[in-house]
DNA sequence: AGCAGTTCAAGTATTTTTCTTAAACCACTT
DNA sequence: AAGTGGTTTAAGAAAAATACTTGAACTGCT
């Protein structure tokens, strides 16, 4: 079994691989990052999609007071990726952040862009990949502004209870657009009543 | 007074500089480095001459069996280089790691190799402060063969007393080519005898 | 045999990170 | 004017991670 049978196996899971598989992986390199470590960094190019094998990040920015916004928390089987950075292939302006040690699949944009031209079933992967983490981000814009805090956090916990579960607190009041006391203030509010 | 005013004091300290300052630090990058975050990585080429203006600094890397040799410490006034990568510009094989929360300055070689063409005086402060480090690399070489753990650590104590004070135990192990328990060891003897 | 040193494992201490709580405050609704 | 939904600041407690210590068993050398 190939070492990187879990990426493969997710390609699998929307496209179907035949000879490809060697030419995809050769692209794909392999890595261990440590908690707190950063993957993506303002200033840099993101030059890659990176895929989770094992592991936790998110994607958050520094805003001009020093406050950090999550904009997105990945775990197995996502990408994690600036994509303005990315597709455009200039200096980001988010960090990516090991939640945990992990480990991960690297693809570099100037070997993608080509294997996609090359290869049908790729080009599809990303294609449906792609368009389902963006509805994704629609849904949370709008949840962001029709919601009361308390209401995103209860969306959020009932959808991913995992995630919910393994991140920190203030990470997820990031995220969900509150401060990180008041999170807390909903959570014991919510255990008197249960 | 320049946000430079650190570096150029300290190239001061072995050239003279007249109108070529502004030359210098137009090509110099100031950042903010926390703790434990890695500013150089194997596999990445080490594009930057790295002066520490605040902080402490170590480089090491990982053998085989997954242990790490601390090949050099740094703190302020010192500079940060995977020395063979960023001559070669190839990908480096060490990491260097923050130990504190740090501000740095970096030169990137590419500013760095025409400017010291241009500037002799730059030349020279680079020539000089390298010749120190690397006939302070030699002596290392030299002290590690010839001297017992014990000697090599008695040794450093004394000329870094501030160093030792200020880098994790297991740090100074591995800078000093000892294990950890051995090292908490050599203390534990000099503690009872004084 | 004995010294200089290592590895492994378990336990403790210390530091850092994360979470909680309270108080004072702001902006909207009602 | 008062209640709701939220923020900020600051201090303290709890939890987790990191760093250090210790002992035992072992290696290689003289």
């Amino acid at each position: 079994m190939s070492k990187y049978a879990r990426i493969l196996n997710n390609i699998k899971r929307y496209v179907s691989l035949t000879v490809e598989e060697e030419e995809i992986t050769s692209i794909i390199t392999s890595s261990r990052i440590k908690k707190k470590q950063y993957i993506i960094q303002p200033g840099f190019v993101c030059r890659n999609r990176t895929y989770i094998v094992e592991g936790a990040f998110r994607v958050f920015y520094l805003d001009e007071d020093g406050k950090e916004h999550t904009v997105s928390i990945g775990v197995e089987d996502w990408f994690v990726t600036d994509f303005f950075s990315y597709i455009n292939q200039t200096p980001a302006l988010n960090y990516a952040e090991a939640l945990e040690d992990s480990h991960i699949f690297q693809m570099p944009y100037e070997d993608i862009e080509p294997l996609c031209k090359e290869i049908h079933a790729l080009s599809e992967y990303f294609r449906i990949t792609t368009e389902k983490a963006f509805a994704f981000s629609r849904r949370r814009v709008i949840s962001n502004i029709s919601m009361t805090a308390e209401q995103r956090y209860d969306d959020y916990t009932e959808k991913y209870p995992h995630i919910v579960k393994r991140v920190p607190q203030y990470v997820l009041a990031s995220y969900l657009g509150m401060s990180q006391e008041f999170l807390s203030k909903i959570r014991k509010r919510k255990m008197h009543k249960s």
